[in-house]
DNA sequence: TTATCACATTAACCAAGGCTTACTAAGCTA
DNA sequence: TAGCTTAGTAAGCCTTGGTTAATGTGATAA
């Protein structure tokens, strides 16, 4: 694996990204640069450049797919943004929604050893504090059988494990609802009109959680 | 403290190394492009930015020092670094002569929180695994008592608290004798010939150093 | 089946950062 | 004060990552 500069690992991270979150797994350049906030031309340039590295399939005017070498390079940023996100929360005491900007910087740091004793030092997580999987070295993902708390049936219970969204307000609203990774939850009621739903927590408090609230949840 | 590039960072650092190395804590441009491994010339661009940013006191055809802000900054590198180099030492079983290089990456994370807590999860550490004392926030530098365990009365209890010494030679023979950083002695003898120094460990272990050694143990 | 339009590419160019060489200026010292 | 060492200036190179404007492509709707 080459070293890459900051901006084409971050551009790894966007396709892999964008590749995983539209089924079809295949990236389009105005995708990529919305995410990377600039001009499809400057994407052009940038796609030429990771081709030429064998990091992605890219052929003009199609759209553009990670090739293996590729996909184990956005697995490595990912898993060294994860486990550093993991250390923040478990050991700095770093909040939720604080951990994602200082991993964003510590992810790039370039060392084998490092990583690999992080993640022995954290005794092998598999998910990071938003309930992401943190892929192994040799890039396998653990794979969760998480549901959408959209999804379970009223009566049901179920435990919070991940978040999908992990930005500030969606976590800062969770955390005024005392909701956290770990916290289990019994469905009372489903309101069919807005697809409201209405928890009772462990201690027995109700909450009633809008729909888009409910399918950024995942829960077992 | 605004943003510096990663090279002002270490233009900075340099400055302030060869200050403290040659006593008279002025450096000539000449030192600064022998340790930055460039030409004068470059040196001169970026003393003129550096002096623009007033991080430095520069007259042209005069010597460099830092100013009071300038210092600040040096500290501030250097008080990451050496807490880097103590979390890579302590919780992640870094070797010494490892420590290093993955601190000099890891100084150059801009995140002040970060870097308190990391100070704070290390339980306020005064000194580096070399020795070396970690600057305060606010810029004061703890100043070490220790001693050389040379410098021991025979008869007297010391606990070796560092290294001067990091080179692994040096790390491997005291790895051999058991001893590290912790570790406490009890000075039986001191041979006056050779300056050689016998101690005992408190497994009862009784070890006979050279002046060499003892020259570059730091004890408390 | 072709006209259209969104999307992608190219070309030319910009700016910052960090560096170089070649030449010139300063200042110390004999 | 000559001569050497040291430092500064000017001009310019290269890389990275970006821009705009113009042009090319290809899916699709009429």
């Amino acid at each position: 694996m080459q070293l890459l500069s900051l901006t084409e690992e971050n551009y790894i991270k966007a396709i892999y990204s964008i590749q995983h979150s539209n089924g079809t797994g295949e990236v389009s350049v105005n995708e990529i640069a919305e995410k990377m906030q600039t001009r499809p031309a400057t994407v052009t340039d940038m796609l030429r450049k990771l081709s030429e590295k064998a990091l992605i399939h890219y052929e003009k005017y199609k759209k553009v797919q990670l090739t293996a070498p590729g996909t184990k390079t956005a697995l490595s940023i990912l898993r060294k943004h994860r486990l550093w996100e993991t250390f923040l929360y478990q050991r700095l005491n770093f909040s939720w929604d604080e951990v994602h900007e200082v991993a964003e910087q510590l992810e790039h740091i370039h060392s084998a050893k490092l990583i690999e004793r992080l993640d022995e030092f954290l005794g092998f997580p598999e998910y990071d504090p938003h309930g992401d999987p943190i892929p192994k070295p040799n890039g396998d993902v653990p794979v969760s059988t998480a549901k959408l708390l959209s999804e379970i049936k009223s009566g049901d219970k179920c435990k919070i494990v991940a978040v999908k969204d992990t930005t500030s307000p969606f976590l800062r609203q969770l955390q005024r609802y005392n909701l956290t990774i770990g916290c289990r939850l019994t469905v009372l009621e489903r309101l069919p009109f807005d697809g409201s739903i209405i928890v009772r927590t462990e201690k027995e408090e109700q909450i009633q959680l809008s729909e888009k609230i409910a399918v950024n949840l995942l829960v077992l």
